[in-house]
DNA sequence: ATCCCGAGGG
DNA sequence: CCCTCTGGAT
């Protein structure tokens, strides 16, 4: 199946900092909707961003602010968002969500991650994904792919989520973190991938030591 | 069959 | 640490 491909983008790193340059991405939501953008990276586990596209504008349609998506009937939500999968989790984190902006925030998405983590449904991952794109704010949304990403680092073993933010972090410039996000996603989930990673299409072959380019 | 744009719970 | 929850892609 070798088919040669055109790389899509390209990296430059200067001292310390990285740049990723993937063509564009891919959700169609108001990045500037913080409340948007928590519902739906809520949705996106474990499933592709396509799949969430096809329910948000139902899903905001239906419920524009959090104030509506608090008052949900379960039944309902869970019958939009069924196609992404864990649907009863995530109406249940949607709703528990909606009420914690509504009950303890003002109605409003908080920045700070020790706010965000109490938030129902959101972990570590999704607070980063909120904090730099929709709030422009540093994070970075380290998910399973996070072995992957310890090889472009070139580390071995470490493993480890925040010490791989911690890494990467620094080199990311200010005024584009929410970009950043996004593009380390999107090279997560179709580019560096589990099983047959196709480095004919990654950006970071000159210093990835795990090329097989 | 196996892996995932996770998080909550035991 | 383990398990569960879902559908889709490969």
């Amino acid at each position: 199946m070798g088919r040669p491909r055109t790389p899509s983008g390209r990296a430059r790193e200067t001292n310390r900092r990285l740049t990723l340059e993937y063509p564009d991405a891919v959700c169609e939501l108001d990045h500037g909707n913080p409340f948007e953008l928590l519902a739906a990276t809520i949705l996106s586990a474990q499933c592709t961003d396509v799949r969430v596209n096809m329910v948000t504008p139902t899903l905001f349609a239906r419920y524009p602010l959090p104030e509506d998506l608090a008052q949900a009937a379960p039944a309902e939500l869970q019958e939009i968002i069924r196609s992404t999968g864990f649907y009863q989790n995530k109406a249940r984190s949607l709703i528990g969500m909606a009420n914690a902006l509504v009950d303890r925030f003002g109605g409003e998405v908080p920045g700070a991650m020790e706010d965000l983590v109490t938030v129902p449904g959101v972990g570590r991952k999704t607070a980063n994904v909120v904090r730099s794109v929709a709030l422009g704010l540093p994070g970075l949304p380290v998910d399973t792919h996070v072995g992957r990403l310890s090889r472009l680092l070139g580390l071995t073993t470490e493993m480890d989520p925040v010490k791989v933010e911690m890494e990467l972090n620094p080199m990311v410039p200010a005024h584009e973190r929410g970009l950043f996000s996004l593009r380390l996603i999107l090279h997560g989930r179709r580019v560096c991938v589990a099983r047959r990673p196709r480095c004919e299409d990654c950006v970071l072959n000159d210093f990835c030591p795990s090329s097989e380019i």
